[in-house]
DNA sequence: GTTGATAATGAAAATCATTTTCAATAAGTA
DNA sequence: TACTTATTGAAAATGATTTTCATTATCAAC
């Protein structure tokens, strides 16, 4: 099953309805590679789909933020980015230039983040981890 | 030299003026625990200065945060959250009860960054590292 | 101290992102 | 095919932040 297909599985298992602008909004973040906000996610869709809301735009994002489909992004150009969560764990190395994310396998940080907490009489609870810089492509320019 | 008298010196370093507001909105953000933002600052601050106005709590801020004395904190609760950022670098450890926030110094994770970004054909430029968790005064409570 | 140039202030208006409202439309089940 | 109800898009409402501008206050020069 591709993803998109295991997307709208999701969505009707919710009970929501499979419509022409939701296909196309999830086309658009399942093709990104990097991080989108509304107003991208909107201008994008709306080539295919002019009569697009953005309303609309902004409606299905949270569905499929609550749904664990999308993640927030923060970065320096803004907090208000989601991009396609990748199932297991999410730490992100992001270009500064092209916005390119990719998820990348921690080295065990989990238990060094732990002893962390401890050393501070802290019981952790969660962990927020993002690397960035200039990417391969980015490099050579 | 006093944090705050460091403080009111870069201001007039850079031909900005003491004012008595800008002392007030300093005073409050050097003495919280916690990050704080623009309106909580403002109705903090207007307990000594009624008159104070929420333009200038967010212009004050934006000075600071030019000058590197405050850092932005992103948390669930919102992006727009400020904290004293101490000297050297700036990991972390939040409590998600009472919002407090400790720096903790890394176990050398920047080499362990380095690491992953070259197995990524990265060039790390930076990295953004928070822990959250509760406090060891709340866990008593 | 007084003066004067100008930075800072606060209120109101403007802006920008996001959310809510609501009547019209479309999805999908019966 | 008909019907229930979720979805849509436009407009209005909201909330946070920024800009504008006339008034006030700081502080350097005298």
């Amino acid at each position: 099953m591709q993803t998109k297909e295991i997307w709208m599985a999701k969505l009707k298992e919710k009970g929501m309805r499979i419509t022409a602008q939701r296909e196309a909004i999830v086309d658009i973040l399942l093709t990104s590679e990097k991080a989108l906000d509304p107003l991208e996610v909107y201008d994008l869709t709306r080539r295919s789909h002019p009569s697009l809301g953005i309303v609309t735009v902004y409606r299905t994002m949270e569905c499929l933020e609550h749904l664990g489909l999308l993640q927030k992004v923060h970065q320096a150009c803004g907090c208000n980015k989601y991009l396609k969560l990748k199932a297991g764990h999410h730490h992100l190395l992001i270009c500064t230039n092209c916005g390119r994310a990719v998820y990348f396998e921690g080295l065990n940080f989990e238990d060094q983040f732990e002893k962390v907490a401890e050393n501070n009489n802290f019981q952790l609870q969660d962990h927020w981890l993002q690397l960035s810089g200039l990417c391969g492509r980015c490099q050579k320019i």
